[in-house]
DNA sequence: GGGCCATGAGCAT
DNA sequence: TGCTCCTGGCCCG
């Protein structure tokens, strides 16, 4: 259940731990056989994430070491995670960026937590010789396995092998991703401008703007103190251009830390007045430092039907909005 | 063991 | 607007 932050995290972490070097594809479900047995045993050249998409670019087939590929010569892997999609990942323990973001973990794609120090994770430290991945866990529709690290899909909403020309196609039809550094935010601003549909739907829009999901949704306009169901037409470009850069702070700050928090400093702390939320919703991404910020105190609203708004007292409101729950404050928000 | 839930999105109607 | 797909964790009994 990744919004954009956790997707570029991810293209990061395979670029990190796969990049450069020939890797084995499998599918231990079955259900992605054909798609792996065209990428493996080949090169990982490229690892991008545009919203809430990961391509990863394989080299054509072979020998072409250390040779530098063009993307238009890459086949690629699609994924997107979808609701329920995640990437667990397990090294050998040698692999120096695996612990610079942490440690290796499990299932980044909805909640990423370090793995627990076993003793075979131990053992498998002072092994040398060739890493021997754990049997893969529940319905892996792909298996990545490089020399010291192995990447394991659950889950999927979509899992194929494009040509370059089809990852652009679904690049060109997505919106600007704030995370992105060629992101243009106009597009967004004058797309959002132009139509009625209320600015809490666009939002949930990937062609409007790519990565934000329904936190980044919830939580940018409570800061931006826009009614969720004001009409695109009605909000300021000027509103919107502050809404985008909003954003741009929020999601590369996702990035960073590998969570999502939105509150501002002066509204923490306050948990005890206004209520605790359900420890059992606030489930989020971490990095393995989650007392930074606490966790019941890092959204305004997400999740927060019911409490006391962190800024005016009024209680969070949830209605649902074409499927998904929207929560908001209908005092700030307006 | 059953039911419910989820940070998503494509497609039919 | 509603259905469908994808999967696993957690609560409840």
């Amino acid at each position: 259940m990744p919004e954009g932050h956790t997707v570029h995290r991810l293209a990061r972490t395979f670029g990190d731990l796969f990049g450069g070097a020939p890797v084995a594809v499998t599918s231990p479900q079955g259900r992605f056989a054909p798609g792996a047995a065209l990428l493996d045993g080949r090169v990982l050249v490229h690892a991008q994430a545009f919203g809430k998409q990961m391509f990863l670019g394989f080299a054509p087939r072979g020998p072409m070491p250390g040779e530098r590929v063009a993307e238009a010569e890459s086949d690629w892997l699609r994924v997107h995670l979808g609701l329920y999609g995640s990437w667990t990942f397990a090294g050998d323990g040698s692999v120096a960026v695996v612990h610079a973001i942490g440690a290796p973990r499990r299932r980044v794609g909805e909640t990423e937590t370090s793995l627990p120090d076993t003793p075979d994770d131990e053992a498998q430290d002072d092994v040398d010789g060739p890493f021997v991945p754990a049997a893969p866990r529940g319905q892996v529709r792909v298996r990545i396995l490089g020399e010291h690290a192995v990447a394991d899909l659950t889950g999927p909403t979509a899992c194929e092998v494009v040509t370059d020309a089809e990852r652009l196609a679904v690049v060109t039809r997505l919106g600007p991703d704030p995370i992105r550094d060629d992101a243009d935010p106009q597009r967004f601003v004058d797309r959002a401008h132009r139509s009625r549909t209320a600015i809490g739907l666009q939002l949930m829009n990937q062609d409007v703007i790519a990565g934000v999901g329904n936190i980044y949704r919830a939580e940018a306009l409570f800061r931006a103190g826009l009614d969720p169901s004001r009409p695109g037409t009605a909000v300021p470009k000027e509103t919107l251009r502050a809404l985008w850069d909003d954003l741009v702070g929020l999601m590369r700050d996702g990035v960073r830390t590998g969570r999502i928090v939105t509150t501002r400093p002066e509204h923490r702390g306050r948990g005890h007045e206004l209520g605790h939320m359900d420890a059992r919703r606030v489930r989020q991404n971490t990095d393995g430092d989650p007392n930074v910020v606490s966790r019941d105190e890092s959204f305004y609203v997400y999740h927060r039907d019911g409490l006391a708004c962190r800024v005016c007292g009024t209680p969070v409101q949830v209605r649902d909005a074409a499927g998904r729950n929207l929560f908001w404050c209908p005092t700030c928000q307006s």
